[in-house]
DNA sequence: GTCTATATAGGGATAGAC
DNA sequence: GTCTATCCCTATATAGAC
């Protein structure tokens, strides 16, 4: 691999793991087993390397949350639909873990941000409208608006507020409980009443179960 | 004012403006107009200095978080109830801007403000609990429990989210915002249907209006 | 209690040899 | 491309005079 995809691959683990604060330049370069010196013949400053990092969250987002808003998902697969969001998030979990020094600190990044905001949000209308004409939901446009604000925040911060609640807790756990909360947020809303969340949820639990086989069997 | 607690109204303000992370002993000592080894002489380091904050913050929580627990207010005080909770978060919230962060760098905290987040997610089942025995909400104990989980992570983020979509929107209005996603989220279990909802945003609209009088007025 | 002066450490960044 | 050596700056913290 060549070493400014290293140098990437290493900074965003170690950002994930230690919050970027509490990486130095020269911690990047030890992890990568290069000088400090080269580090900075590859990116000018920590500034070219998170903006590098943030181009490639930014596009894969970007992909993600565009697809159901031209094309409608499956109503079976908006739920799929969120492990989706919250593994790339997680993924990229430095950029949210402290997000509003994040973003003074690198402004640039904050317009680019604010956008990727509106997008989760309007990706989130998207879906409950539709799932609303399809009779599956219940819900006033006023609804569909305020509760499109209440899932995007839970997008945005069920990490953190569970890395604070639960330390040692595994990521596949913390995503799953995320999913959880989508669909428990939305609940009240369901045409067909409570049934249709606790099938949804037993669903839910069935993939995590066999995602779970399927890992120990590695 | 005695000098040791205009050092800790000063870094209060400061923290809460600027970011923990960005505000230096240096920054707080020109602010109050002392040198920094005066302030040294007070604070044995920064580490005193959060410590101090936190007692300060953790004292006006508990107190507001227990009230409502021992005594349950009556229905129509519930909504004010939750301005109150957020303005104290407010007064406090360079704790909550960088939280995750803040927790890992000062490790003390971690234990009091996992226990402070499972007395607010107490408070919010007991409101929700109550509502539910008054004939108000109509939840199931299981929905109550999922509820809080939410309520109290929307109290914990609610000021950084706005932070980012809107970082010049005026304090008042931040808090005026939370008070009407709780509601709002809340809103599908009134057992008097959607009209309760709406009565009551409106008294909230009515509440504020004076409040924004009262501060004119000042 | 308060000041001035200073020690110390760490992180970001560059110069120049190889 | 990569390394070594080094500089600069900032922040925390201390020593000792007043």
């Amino acid at each position: 691999m060549k070493t400014r995809d290293r140098i990437l691959q290493a900074s965003l683990a170690l950002f994930n793991e230690e919050g970027e604060t509490n990486v130095s330049t020269v911690d990047i370069a030890n992890q990568v087993d290069i000088s400090p010196g080269n580090l900075y013949y590859h990116f000018k400053g920590k500034d070219a390397l998170i903006a590098a990092l943030y181009e490639a969250f930014e596009e894969e987002m970007r992909i993600v949350l565009t697809a159901p808003v031209d094309t409608p998902l499956r109503a079976e697969d908006n739920w799929l639909y969120f492990y989706i969001v919250f593994e790339e998030i997680f993924d990229f979990r430095f950029f949210y873990r402290n997000l509003t020094d994040l973003l003074t600190r690198y402004p640039q990044l904050n317009a680019r941000f604010q956008d990727l905001l509106e997008r989760k949000q309007a990706t989130c209308t998207a879906m409950l409208s539709n799932l609303g004409q399809h009779g599956i939901l219940d819900m006033q446009e006023y609804e569909v608006e305020q509760t499109s604000t209440r899932l995007t925040m839970l997008l945005t911060y069920w990490l953190n507020f569970e890395a604070v609640r639960h330390p040692n807790a595994s990521g596949p756990d913390i995503i799953h409980g995320g999913v959880f909360h989508v669909l428990s947020h939305i609940a009240p809303y369901f045409s067909g009443g409570r049934q249709v969340f606790t099938d949804v949820i037993a669903t839910l639990y069935e993939d995590q179960i066999a995602d779970a086989a399927k890992r120990r069997g590695r």
